[in-house]
DNA sequence: CCGGGCACTTGACCCAAATCAACTATTTAC
DNA sequence: GTAAATAGTTGATTTGGGTCAAGTGCCCGG
């Protein structure tokens, strides 16, 4: 980065790493916000949110069992969610990429169940729970907002559960693919060229396969011509092809 | 059933087909309402909830698509919900039985994701969510409730991604009688001999196994010692070891 | 600039669960 | 009461993805 565009970014309020950044003016506010929310109430809630230094990749936001006090919205970067099994082991439960809202599993028993990590240096908007749901009692739109921001965590499990259950190797590729598209479009970026911000072996933990696999389907994606791959960059090269293979109709 | 017993149900108000029942002397209510909500106000929830004539085996509560305007919680009875993918299979997303509330689905676009059918005889009780959002507005432990009981419908749709994405089908088996044992023991009912609602068939799609498999693991499990099935009546005679499988512990 | 260590790829082989098939038991319909 | 349909069991065979093994390439520290 040169220093003109750090002397751009420190001028511009809307950086994702100014501390002056506010809801009213963030860019994300579209996805992270109620959109019907009055300009008085978004200032009431931009007053109880917090925000502090950035993650650094690998830095836990929070932990398994810590107790539960906030929910955050991603501003930038990427971060992952897992629960640890019995025997210890990991299991991604999600990617959360900027304007997405992580920590509502710890709601139901007071302590977090995922802990959450960052994926790259990420920014996040603290939002002290118990203070949300207070003003939450005022503002019924608030109210309305969580429950659907919950209401969509609720159908987005079930569709990776319908992924799980019924879908091949290549189908569940091509479905993470397509979901990674369509969030960064919804944030006015390329939907067929990004980078992934995890690695090959959280997307197989994610989608319940072996690394091996996962790289295996990357190259035979490849090879058909339906993405590009280089390391951590995608292009989809054939969007149509590539929703025929997450839908399974691989040959009908 | 004889006319004797016939008789002492019609004066029983907590009888779960008597239309009289009410919140406040259901004996569900510990599991579906908020402990600590005030008499009054749980005759102020009372008084929003809509008690229908039972549904029948195979019949609909609601079907994905609909319009959304409430959420049920299971009275008697036993439901299963569903999603129906691109192509028209069937994605059984999960099993709902007595003081368990389903349709949480249906509040992120106003529209159910997902059908619920009855797996036997089931009567339920409608809650109207923009009732209780209101209300909810105005008795703050209500509100939580259902932030809670939302939070909790995460957790365990994350808990069964984790099943599907790391668990051999003996463990998912396992996994989903030692559920239903707990369910069962949370209301006061054997947690060691049961009957399962619902079919091989659902039990197969649930947990993204064939019919086939299903009943193979059944009759291994059976004779293993470790449960003994008689069609849908099933009766854990060694917990721990159910557990230990359903731990993936097999042989460590 | 070099070396040690991850992250990823590729190939050979194997196995748990799917598929295919034949059958029995139980419900439902008439 | 009986036929037909549905639900469940069991066996034989196949297969998609896991496991094991041997690499390559890339990043990061000194």
């Amino acid at each position: 980065m040169t220093i003109n565009q750090t002397i751009v970014k420190t001028k511009d309020s809307s950086c994702p790493h100014d501390k002056k950044v506010s809801c009213g003016n963030c860019r994300l506010n579209t996805i992270c916000l109620p959109i019907s929310l009055h300009i008085e109430d978004i200032d009431r809630l931009n007053n109880i949110i917090q925000r502090g230094r950035p993650l650094q990749k690998g830095d836990y936001l929070y932990r398994a069992n810590d107790p539960f006090d906030s929910v955050y919205a991603i501003r930038s970067g990427a971060v992952k969610a897992l629960t640890l099994s019995d025997h210890g082991e990991e299991q991604v439960t999600g990617f959360y990429l900027p304007g997405e809202v992580v920590g509502m599993d710890g709601i139901a028993d007071n302590r977090y169940t995922n802990s959450v990590i960052a994926l790259e240096t990420a920014s996040v908007c603290e939002i002290p729970f118990h203070r949300m749901e207070e003003l939450s009692l005022q503002i019924p739109n608030l109210q309305r907002h969580f429950f659907q921001l919950m209401s969509r965590e609720i159908t987005q499990d079930q569709q990776v559960i319908t992924l799980l259950s019924k879908s091949s190797a290549e189908e569940r590729i091509a479905a993470l693919l397509l979901s990674i598209s369509s969030r960064n479009g919804r944030r006015q970026l390329s939907a067929n060229a990004f980078r992934l911000p995890m690695s090959r072996t959280d997307i197989g933990n994610y989608l319940g396969l072996t690394i091996e696999t996962v790289s295996r389907i990357f190259t035979r994606l490849q090879k058909q011509d339906v993405i590009a791959v280089d390391k951590k960059e995608i292009l989809i090269k054939n969007m149509d092809q590539l929703r025929t293979i997450a839908n399974g109709d691989t040959n009908c």
